[in-house]
DNA sequence: GTGAAAGCGCTAACAT
DNA sequence: ATGTTAGCGCTTTCAC
C-alpha cells in the first residue's frame, strides 16, 4: 500500500543518523576514498538501518558518467545477436555496469535510438547488426561517447568496430565445399545493404574463382537474414525442377542455412549432405544440434565482445576516442555433418 | 579526436542563444507546458544549432522518474524469454521508455540485480524466470517502484505478477495425449523450484489422474529447463531398454521437448509421433518449424506483456502500488505433428 | 506566458 | 582524515 512518492533515504539521512557529514557518507560508498575504518563501519551500519542505496542518477549528474552502456540490436530474429547481447550483458554486469537495450527494426537505422541514448549520458554505445548514419557517430563522439560497431562497418566513417573476418570466413566455406567435391553452388544472401553479408559472399565467390569456378556457376538467392526468407527462397527457386540443384549451398548465416536445409527436406525430400551440402556462418547453438549439425564458421563471440569493450575503454574515460579502429577477428571452420568432411578432418573441428 | 570531457550543450546554452530564460528552454521540451509558439520555435532552432539534447539524468533527479524500466532475465538459454524480452523492449520503446536489461544465472536469485536497479531509480521492475526474495520486493515497493513477476509467483509475497495459466496448460497437453490414445507417460521437469514447472506438471498429472491414469504410470525426468538437460535425461533414462518407453512425453517447455525429440531420434532411431508422441509448452519459433512441428501450448506473449505493463501503471506513478495482483492468461493448445491429432482437429490449431 | 530562484542527491575541490 | 561549499542540468513553484 506504499505510495509512489517516497524515494528512500538519502546520504544526508544516513549522515544524520551516523553523526557524520554528508560527504563522509559519499566517501563511505566510494571505494578508494580516504575514510577512517571505524567511521566507515558506523556509516554502513546506519545505511543498512535506513535501507540506503546510493542514487546513481545523482552521482551521474556530477561525475558525468552513468555506468550505463547502450546496446542497439538489429535483427533480433537471428539468435546469434541475442547471444551477443547476452555476452555483453554478462561482461558489463561483471564490471558493475548496466546495459540499456534497444532494438531497431531489421534493416532500419538506429538514429532515433542514438538520440535517446544521448539523453542518458551513456558511457558507450554498441551497435549490432543495424545501420547508423555518420552524423550520429559524430554526435556521440562530440560528447565524448565512444561508439563501436559489432560486425558492421561504415565505409568512410570514423566509427570504430570489431567484426569477424567475414571475407576469410566465406573463403573457408568455399574451401570446404571444394574439398568435398562440389562444383556448382548457390548462396543465400542476408541484408543486401549489410557489409557482413557482402563480405562473406565476396570471400566465398573469390575463393571459388581462384579454383576456376565461373561466377555463372554460382546462383544468388535472397534470404533477408531470416529463416523464413531462406526457406522460401529455396522452396521457390528449386520448385518443380525449375532450376537445377547445385552441389552446395552457402547460407550466409546459420539461421538461413537451417531454413535451406528444412526447405530441401520438407519440400523436395532432399537429404543433407547426401543430396546437397550446406555451409553456414555464426555457429549458433541451434545449428550445432541434431538434425542440422551444420558445418559452419564460428564467430568467436567472447573475443569479439572483449575487443569491442577494449575499444570503448570505459575505464579510461579521459583518453580520447580513437576513431576508425577496425578490428578483425578470424573465424574458425567447424566441421560437422552438413558438408562431407575430407578424410583428414575430424567432425566437430577439434583443433 | 574529441576528448571525453565535453558533454554537449545545456539548456542554459540554448537559452543564451535564443535570448530566453533557461526555464523557457525546459518548457520548450516539455509537452503540454505553456509557452508562446513563436518562442518555442526560436528555442527549437537554437537547440538544433547547438545539437542540444535534454539531459534525462538531470531531469530524473528532479522528477524522480527515470523513464527506465528494468527487465531481469533468468534462463536466457530458453528462447522463449528472449522473445519476451524483445516484446517488452518494443512496447516500452514505443512509450518513450528505455529498458535496462539484467541477466541472472539460471536458478540464481536476482537480489543483487535489484540492488543495482534501485540505484537507478527505475520506474518499474519486470522479473522473468528468476527468483526474488520477498525482502527485495518490499525494498522496491517502499521506494515506490512497482515490481511485476512474469510467469512466476512468490507464494505469500505481495509481489504482483502475470503468468500463463500453467496448470490449465498442462491439462491441455494431457488431454491431447489422451485423445491420441496414450496410456503411459513421462514428463521432463524444468527448474524444480520454479512455480512455472511445478504448475504445468501438476495440471498434467491431475488431468491424467482424472482419466484414471495412476501416478506410477508417469515417469519424471529432470531437464533443468534446457535443451541439453532434456536430451541427456531422455538418452540416459531409456538407454539400452533400461526403462520402458512411454506412449507420450511432456516437455515442460518447448526447448526441452525439442531436446527429447532429438534424443529419441538420434540415440534410439525413434520417430515422433509414430513411436512416441511429444507435447511442449511455450510455442517458440524453433519448435514450430520442421522437423519438430511441436504440438504445444502457446503462451500469448503480447497479452501477457500488456497485462504486466498494466500492473506497473507507469503512466500514473502516484497511484499506490497494488500488491498481490495475480493475473492468469489462458494458453491455447496448438496442434501440430508431434501428437497425432484426433480427427476433429485440424493442424496448426485454427480456432 | 515567462523569469528568478530553490532545490533534486550526489561528488569534488578546497580548507582545515 | 573530514567538514564545508559549490555546483552537475534540469524541473518547478512562485511572483509578476
Amino acid at each position: 500500500m506504499s505510495t509512489r512518492q517516497r524515494s528512500g533515504a538519502t546520504s544526508s539521512d544516513v549522515a544524520a543518523l551516523a553523526g557524520v557529514s554528508q560527504s563522509a557518507v559519499s566517501r563511505a560508498f566510494t571505494p578508494g576514498s580516504s575514510l577512517a575504518e571505524e567511521k566507515r563501519l558506523r556509516i554502513v551500519e546506519a545505511a543498512k538501518k535506513l535501507n540506503y542505496v546510493p542514487n546513481s542518477i545523482a552521482r551521474s549528474l556530477t561525475t558525468r558518467r552513468s555506468n550505463i552502456v547502450a546496446v542497439i540490436l538489429g535483427n533480433t530474429a537471428n539468435p546469434f545477436y541475442l547471444q551477443v547481447l547476452e555476452a555483453f550483458i554478462l561482461r558489463l554486469q561483471g564490471q558493475g555496469r548496466q546495459v540499456l537495450t534497444f532494438t531497431v527494426p531489421n534493416g532500419g537505422d538506429s538514429d532515433e535510438a542514438i538520440l535517446r541514448v544521448l539523453r542518458y549520458q551513456v558511457d558507450g554505445v554498441i551497435l549490432t547488426s543495424a545501420q547508423l548514419s555518420t552524423r550520429m557517430v559524430s554526435l556521440c563522439h562530440d560528447r565524448g561517447i565512444p561508439v563501436v560497431l559489432f560486425n558492421r562497418y561504415i565505409p568512410g566513417s570514423d566509427a570504430s568496430g570489431v567484426r569477424c573476418a567475414n571475407a576469410e570466413g566465406g573463403r573457408l566455406i568455399a574451401e570446404a565445399f571444394l574439398a568435398a567435391g562440389a562444383r556448382t553452388f548457390a548462396m543465400i544472401h542476408g541484408d543486401p545493404k549489410g557489409t557482413t553479408s557482402q563480405d562473406r559472399a565476396r570471400g566465398f565467390v573469390d575463393k571459388l574463382a581462384e579454383a576456376g569456378i565461373a561466377r555463372s556457376a554460382i546462383t544468388s538467392l535472397e534470404g533477408h537474414s531470416v529463416y523464413d526468407g531462406a526457406f522460401n527462397a529455396v522452396s521457390r527457386h528449386y520448385r518443380d525442377g525449375k532450376a537445377k540443384l547445385p552441389d552446395a549451398i552457402f547460407g550466409i548465416n546459420d539461421i538461413m542455412a537451417m531454413g535451406a536445409i528444412d526447405a530441401l527436406g520438407q519440400r523436395f525430400g532432399l537429404k543433407v549432405p547426401d543430396d546437397v551440402m550446406i555451409g553456414g556462418f555464426d555457429d549458433i547453438a541451434e545449428g550445432r544440434r541434431f538434425p542440422y549439425r551444420l558445418t559452419t564458421v564460428r564467430q568467436p563471440i567472447d573475443t569479439m565482445v572483449e575487443k569491442a569493450l577494449d575499444i570503448l575503454h570505459l575505464d579510461e574515460p579521459l583518453r580520447p576516442i580513437q576513431p576508425g579502429i577496425d578490428v578483425q577477428v578470424p573465424g574458425r571452420l567447424i566441421w560437422r555433418q552438413s558438408i562431407p568432411a575430407p578424410r583428414s578432418r575430424t567432425p566437430d573441428g577439434a583443433a
